[in-house]
DNA sequence: GCCAACGTTGGC
DNA sequence: GCCAACGTTGGC
């Protein structure tokens, strides 16, 4: 099963915007890397989902793949996919927490700050768990 | 609000 | 196909 991280501002679509309405179609991806990424997405998939754009950037929540990639009719070299809400964090995840942890040096949020769809592997996704679920 | 990183566009 | 100009993202 995949991992991946969504990257939002809470502006554009916030997490309690998430909770409140649980199914999201994720779109507006104009990036043609993040857009690869989505195609790759398959049911049950796990995304963190990381609030960008604010004073303490972080991993707030959880939402699962619910429909696979569907292009946009208007513009079909884009498109979108379907995430409904998992679970919340228990302590948000901050960048500045992700970039003092050595193993997570890799991530793509750290090298490539700009992409807003990526991968996550299976180890990284367990610290990222584990951090979250204590302070 | 500034600036670095970087993706995209368009002229040649 | 190269590269300069430009626009956007996102951390600080």
């Amino acid at each position: 099963m995949g991992k991946w991280l969504l990257k939002s501002e809470p502006t554009t679509w916030s997490w309690a915007d998430q909770i409140r309405e649980v199914t999201t179609k994720w779109d507006g991806v104009r990036n043609y890397q993040a857009r690869n990424h989505m195609k790759k997405m398959n049911l049950g998939d796990l995304c963190f989902f990381y609030h960008s754009g604010i004073k303490e950037p972080a991993i707030v929540g959880i939402v699962t793949i619910i429909k696979t990639y569907e292009p946009d009719p208007v513009d079909p070299s884009f498109g979108h996919v379907t995430v409904e809400v998992c679970e919340t964090l228990a302590f948000p995840v901050t960048l500045k927490a992700i970039k003092m942890e050595p193993s997570l040096e890799n991530l793509p949020l750290i090298k490539q700050s700009r992409l807003s769809v990526m991968p996550v592997t299976e180890s990284e996704w367990a610290t990222l768990l584990t951090m979250g679920s204590k302070e």
